[in-house]
DNA sequence: GAACACAGTGCAATCGAGTGCGAACACAGT
DNA sequence: ACTGTGTTCGCACTCGATTGCACTGTGTTC
């Protein structure tokens, strides 16, 4: 391990405002520190008049009591650090393709920030370079920044994962279930198999392809898992596959419909992916290969992002409770750091069938799509 | 101003791990505390045998130095906080609509993040409810926990931003410039000049709409005095107003186009969105009508989020370096941090037009998309 | 009027790590 | 052996806020 800290080093910032300190509130209300303090905290032994005064002073000072020394002082931080994995981060300056999972990850960390305002908790936020191995020295000392950590899918081995348990509650999120830790994500296996079961025996297709999506992601295996299950059930071919990882993006998504179609093989008639962002770009794809969604090949999503109902075709997608998922991770991490054990290894939320246009179903809302135009002004 | 801090009151928690201090470090390597904390920094002195010792006792014990500890000590948090303003919250643990601008803010954020990273500085991450008028407490609690703050557009009123700026260094993103701090945001005007330009002189549509964000939004009120100037100049019909507010989100673009169609309004040739969300809203509005995108009317966005070049029609927008404004953001906070006087008040970054389908030029890279469909397997 | 209860307040110790200064030590040169 | 030079290491203080305990002053009771 290496024992360098990261490249920082700024002085300290000669900023005259931030040298106030609760003695200069005293002083200038003419109390003692512990009354301020007891003020700033809500406590009920001040009395009006001096609690009053301490107000007025702090208001006149615009003074802002220090998080760090409070923190050590009352032994909680009142932040929890979320870490995720992101993708290549392009070299230099220039951030050229985004090729990220991005909503699913920020609607759940939107969720934890919700939940965590609640209880008077910050997020520390933080992410893993995917190339990235060692994460391990990153992620302890976001560790000793916070009370407690949430670990996104992909970021630590099953074995760090244990290692920061034990010094640190830790919840992790579309992860794997640990000894030491808690897992939260939705049905993934219950989501799948009806979405297969709609495709196959709803619509009656004849064939289904998995387009996966990391291909060590367990959300990506169990879904595999329910939809290869039901295939085999209906008899309906089952196409999966290293050439089916779309690393749930877009741009894999798109790649994985190209080089399919440049090897010559036929596709099936019904594709579920998995997640929308690489949904989104196999429409893409197919469409700029002359195939029309959903008339030649179906396609669906999974966890219903908050564009998915507004896309062309809107799309099929499994409704994931994506923000609860973030919030109820909160909760649990925020039992755990209050002193509690946690009851189980892992809580699986509900999930549901979103039914919409790109599956072939009729567009739930609006009039039927294909009609003539009216005037335009 | 309230007393009360938010309702948080947990119990330190009887974790025996995290009870480990630098102490039982230094005891268990049978050196003094200073040695450790010079090890653990990098230092030049401790010499390699002593050096070994220490770290052989950091990875057995599996120590994390406590951040509030070396914050307090040492000044410094390396932690900068982002503050954004989050759309409704949405009643008890249903979030339902999630009618949110999400995908600009958080591409910032992370652009943010990853520069961060590099300087070992992590973020704070914290929201505002739209309708929470007097988020100054919060905000200041924040500011205690870091060492500067990012504040996204419409959290904070000027004056609270200049009081805030007394206090901790702070860089506003895409909002107004303060005399006390910096603001950094893309060339609006440009990048809208140059779009309308594009619609109005190359397409040669007659009249143009421009859907706007919300309507105190800087770069909102930017984007649309662009339009009107070179609609003016065009001298072609010119629609905007309270009926035209999307509030940057894809609900609100499509409300805009189901009101105005009620309303029994022509619509212009073309729309210019304030951002991709709403434009996304908006066709898919249109769409739901009858009206066909871009034949009937041209839409717009404006950012150029990742999905925008797999929609279906491609979406054609201004691209902002989105990330690199976060980047940027951050690394003149950090100057800030380390002490140094900003030189200007703004930071304006260039766009570019990214020309696609939805405007009525030909979709870029893939082949013509009217062409008929081929075999499917 | 003395004894008591109790709320309000302040003193000083505490949290855990960083660091200036001087003690201790090693080694070379005379 | 003694001094001079250089390095390594540790004591003790520091950062800013919280809080247990002791103290003061006021109100109550017999």
């Amino acid at each position: 391990m290496a024992a360098q800290d990261p490249p920082s080093s700024v002085e300290p910032a000669a900023r005259p405002g931030s040298a106030l300190t609760i003695y200069d509130v005293a002083r200038h209300a003419g109390v003692s520190i512990a009354s301020v303090s007891r003020v700033l905290n809500g406590h009920a032994s001040p009395r009006p008049e001096t609690r009053e005064r301490v107000l007025r002073a702090v208001d006149e000072l615009g003074f802002v009591p220090d998080g760090a020394a409070r923190a050590l002082s009352s032994r909680l931080k009142e932040v929890v650090s979320v870490v995720f994995r992101r993708a290549h981060e392009g070299s230099g300056p220039v951030f050229e393709d985004e090729a990220e999972n991005l909503a699913f990850i920020d609607v759940i960390n939107r969720g934890v920030e919700a939940a965590a305002q609640r209880r008077g908790f910050d997020l520390l936020l933080s992410s893993v370079a995917v190339d990235d191995a060692t994460p391990w020295r990153r992620i302890a000392n976001l560790a000793g920044k916070s009370d407690g950590v949430l670990l996104h899918d992909r970021v630590l081995i099953p074995d760090d994962i244990a290692r920061l348990a034990d010094r640190v509650p830790v919840v992790t999120l579309a992860g794997t279930p640990t000894p030491a830790s808690v897992n939260i994500c939705g049905d993934n296996g219950r989501g799948m198999r009806e979405l297969a079961e709609h495709l196959l025996g709803g619509h009656g297709y004849p064939g289904l392809g998995y387009l996966a999506g990391h291909l060590d992601s367990p959300d990506s295996i169990d879904r595999a898992e329910a939809a290869r299950q039901v295939a085999a059930r209906h008899g309906a071919a089952f196409f999966e596959g290293p050439q089916w990882c779309g690393e749930y993006n877009a741009a894999g998504g798109a790649g994985v419909i190209h080089r399919l179609l440049d090897g010559g093989a036929p596709l099936p008639r019904a594709i579920a992916c998995a997640n929308d962002q690489s949904a989104l770009g196999a429409i893409h794809a197919l469409r700029e290969r002359g195939l029309r969604v959903p008339q030649d090949v179906a396609v669906t999503g999974f966890d219903d992002v908050p564009v998915a109902r507004h896309l062309t075709p809107s799309l099929t997608t499994v409704r994931q409770p994506i923000r609860q998922l973030g919030a109820e991770a909160f909760e649990l991490l925020h039992a755990m750091i209050a002193g509690a054990r946690p009851d189980g290894r892992e809580v699986v939320l509900p999930v549901e069938l979103a039914l919409r246009a790109s599956c072939g179903c009729p567009d739930s809302g609006g009039a039927p799509p294909p009609a003539p135009a009216a005037a335009a002004g």
